[in-house]
DNA sequence: GAGCTGCATTGGAACGTTCCAAGACGAAGG
DNA sequence: CCTTCGTCTTGGAACGTTCCAATGCAGCTC
């Protein structure tokens, strides 16, 4: 016994386990996993022994070892399509309270906006079989994130799902594009462009919703949507191919605002101020919205609350074993700054006239 | 045997583990675990019944029972202090591209800049045993980093330190301080004012590396530091405190970008324009600093190659068993951009004639 | 045809936990 | 004095891998 112990001790190069907090406090390994666990039924003074058995021996769980009995992580992960993008910050910020205060850890891994990475990213997850995945903002297949789905649940952000296996949080994109149509109508516009963000997540959306917020103010003549991006470089082309083609809008509605910062400065480029002769809407309220400097009506998404729900989604499935799909829609908020005001008299007129 | 099958099938619920592989293809565990790994000898014919075998399953290796018995996980924790700053997206960047050529995996963790916070994370990343641990921008105690480095390998990034136990990565701030003022004076201006970063990582050395350049160039005189923070309402404030109590500066070099981008939008309150009236550097060249509608001016620090080597420090400690401290330091670059320029002959003439 | 060699394959132990059935022990009850 | 009970404690099995020593077997040599 104490010949084995010897070895142990010589062998020792790596971290304390269970089994030297036993012997150190004279106790069994089970009783030192009940005590540690916090367990009603362990004698005060053997409780205590243990406690400062492991503390002096600086033990620390293994969560690999608890793993693999429990068949449980207790890890929820969380692919990041993109790092670069201040929308996700805050959304990680919700999904770690809300797996924190459920006793679960967030684990993030991301696959830099390239499809094969993100598999990568999630196999990575999937091989250290965190309990769920929270996919915000993927790009790849839908196929694939499919097949992610029949090993574990998975819950979309920024990306709609229509599937019983995958849960998706989103917010309502289409009422939020008519929510920055309708402020902007309501200041006195008109002439009211929009441009698009292309394929990226929501952007479809988006655009029907400036359709038929036009549509519906009777301002369908006067909707135009130029092809753009989600990012500062598509923002401002946009603006280039919709001066190019034809008179200055009065009106912006941006993708987003990464985009809607570019546009920004094309329009600075191209001679016209904002918001004196064009109004700018972004999308996202985003922290560089939200920059003096930039000062950015937008549309808000409440970011906290799509990562809290979407880790509420994931323990509905882990804990109260729910298998029909959910996809929650969130509703957008408009937060108005320094970008939009009514538009001259000179212009509304002139587009009046026009119709 | 037959019904130990039937009871293995009738059981499964979960992924599906080596010994089904090995059943389906007629082999033992121990030539699937061979297989699988790409182990030379292993006949063709049974290779290939055992990947189908696999394939067919639907079979994830386990990564958690594999790192019990191996007693390493192949992953390195990365403990992000704040998410919602995008100095760390593109230190990030590199830390997983050079973790995945080394066939490692890193994931993230964030501590939202409380301390308290961010040890929950690294004691997460401990339990569950990650190989290494990078420490990007940490602000806890330097006591905890040390307790967390007796049992793992620990490099911080953005902080530095000159323990031997803890390795780190910075960039030379005090030579990026340095290399802003050199590129003012070499314009024409002569005085320059500085807004420091408080107790942000690095600020101080900027500070220092700012009033040496100063003196260097004979113009120790004209230095003045007011007193801000890494954030907008620090570099604004900065910017009242300085206007408050003085003439205006031809310039100012700003501790940060996203601190210089408060300090430009407050410049702009006060009537002066950039930088026509005022020229601006910032530091870190983080994205904000290069859009076009802010194009800031600012030094910038080889994020992806801190990230880089900060993966290639640990990967020394813990592949060719380095165990000296060693601390990097790499060199920053002048980024010129439009918020720089020769100071207005009048302004220049009135501080020369001053002195 | 016995012994050797080398290759392909195998079973068992180990990793550090949790869980479970069972053990030890003293007190209470008959 | 023997049971029974309850409380506290224990050893062994299990989780899914990897690693290692050992086995089987074919082909070769003498």
């Amino acid at each position: 016994m104490s010949g084995s112990t010897a070895v142990r001790d010589r062998l020792r190069q790596g971290h304390p386990t269970i089994l030297d907090v036993a012997e150190r406090a004279g106790v069994s390994k089970s009783l030192v996993s009940l005590a540690l666990r916090g367990s009603p039924r362990v004698r005060e003074e053997k409780r205590e022994a243990i406690l400062r058995a492991a503390e002096q021996l600086g033990y620390r769980p293994n969560a690999v070892a608890r793993s693999l009995v429990r068949k449980r992580t207790n890890v929820i992960g969380v692919m990041l399509s993109d790092l670069h993008n201040l929308y996700f910050a805050e959304v990680v910020d919700g999904i770690e309270a809300e797996a924190l205060s459920a006793q679960y850890r967030a684990l993030i891994n991301t696959g830099s906006r390239m499809a094969e990475r993100e598999w990568v990213a999630i196999e990575t997850l999937l091989q250290l079989r965190t309990d769920g995945l929270i996919l915000a903002g993927p790009v790849l297949p839908t196929s694939l994130i499919l097949s992610a789905a029949s090993s574990v649940p998975v819950v979309l952000v920024a990306r709609a799902s229509r599937r019983p296996s995958v849960d998706s949080v989103t917010n309502d994109d289409r009422a939020g594009a008519r929510m920055a149509v309708d402020h902007l109508v309501s200041l006195g516009h008109r002439d009211i462009a929009h441009v698009d963000g292309g394929t990226g997540a929501g952007a479809g959306s988006r655009r029907s919703g400036y359709l038929e917020a036009m549509r519906d103010h009777g301002l369908a003549g006067a909707a135009v949507v130029v092809p753009g991006t989600f990012t500062e470089e598509g923002g401002a082309a946009g603006i280039d191919r919709l001066l190019a083609s034809r008179a200055r809008p009065t009106a912006v509605f941006v993708a987003n605002d990464l985009a809607a910062v570019g546009a920004l400065h094309a329009l600075e480029r191209h001679g016209a101020r904002v918001p004196e002769d064009v109004s700018v809407v972004g999308y996202d309220n985003t922290a560089l919205a939200a920059l003096g400097h930039i000062d950015l009506t937008t549309v808000d998404q409440p970011r906290r609350e799509i990562g809290a729900m979407a880790v509420r989604l994931l323990l509905q499935r882990l804990d109260d074993g729910r298998d029909r799909g959910r996809h929650v829609v969130l509703p957008p908020r408009l937060v108005v700054r320094g970008t939009t005001k009514p538009p001259r008299a000179g212009a509304v007129a002139a587009t009046s006239a026009r119709r």
